[in-house]
DNA sequence: ATCTGTACTTGCATTTTGCAAGTACGTAAT
DNA sequence: ATTACGTACTTGCAAAATGCAAGTACAGAT
């Protein structure tokens, strides 16, 4: 897909920042699974190559979804943070969980997420909110 | 993104189905805009070409997505509509047009579709549920 | 000094996309 | 009856994106 300047619609504006293969599960590991360093989106059960993951992490620090925070003199600490823009995908990422959920019936439902997605979304994504109080310190009451 | 036979994450088994940069415009399509014919999706404004229709319409199809309804002895007659599981695809189709919607400063917010998105979500579904009766009868009431 | 781990880049084969054209069939107009 | 037109595709080919393997540069540990 050639990329539109501009959209008029809400969806292909959104498919076009993270409507790749790789983008939403860079997304889902920030997100879901807390991950952070180069290694360890490397290590999803997915298998991205080092290429695309390192050209798909510049486009979403480009596309103002996550930043990038590089260590003095360290690039093993370099790490990549979502920025509000990436942490309002959550109601995007758990209906898709949803809906994959219903319809995949390999779905491995002893990942403790899932239960919660299903018992307490919104307690779900208030705690995981909570890994992002460095990045994005949220009014907390 | 080489296929994955069988994937233990719900987000991977929905990207698998539909995560290609044109499916989910098609489902955008046949869900809000209740297109069903082929030379109707040709008509949106993303263009899409003919090779790459037909093959996502036949993805959809062979995923149990959509239905493709041919008419007697006339191909212009031929229709494709949303199983259950394109419906239950609303929730996740709302859910990124909302955030289209706040980060898409292009967004066309005279299309009638978007105040409604924003006033009541709930209703905007079941009034378009409505257009589908004729495939997946619901329980009225 | 060497080795290991990490964050990348580069090269190249394979696959997917984009565009233009063509085909097959049915309906409508002359 | 013949021609023209609309519709739903398929085909061919160039361009782009992906997948895989290898290489590079640098910091810390041994």
């Amino acid at each position: 897909m050639k990329k539109r300047p501009s959209t008029v619609c809400p969806i292909v504006y959104a498919l076009d920042i993270w409507g790749d293969p790789w983008s939403l599960i860079i997304l889902r590991d920030v997100l879901i699974h807390n991950k952070r360093h180069y290694r360890e989106f490397l290590a999803s059960r997915e298998h991205i190559s080092t290429n695309i993951l390192s050209a798909r992490l510049q486009s979403l620090v480009e596309a103002g979804l996550l930043v990038k925070i590089e260590g003095d003199s360290n690039r093993a600490q370099t790490m990549y943070r979502p920025t509000q823009k990436a942490l309002d995908l959550f109601p995007v990422v758990f209906a898709i969980m949803h809906w994959g959920l219903k319809y995949n019936p390999n779905t491995d439902m002893t990942i403790p997420i899932m239960q919660e997605l299903q018992a307490d979304e919104k307690g779900l994504e208030m705690r995981l909110l909570q890994n992002f109080d460095d990045v994005n310190p949220n009014i907390s009451q």
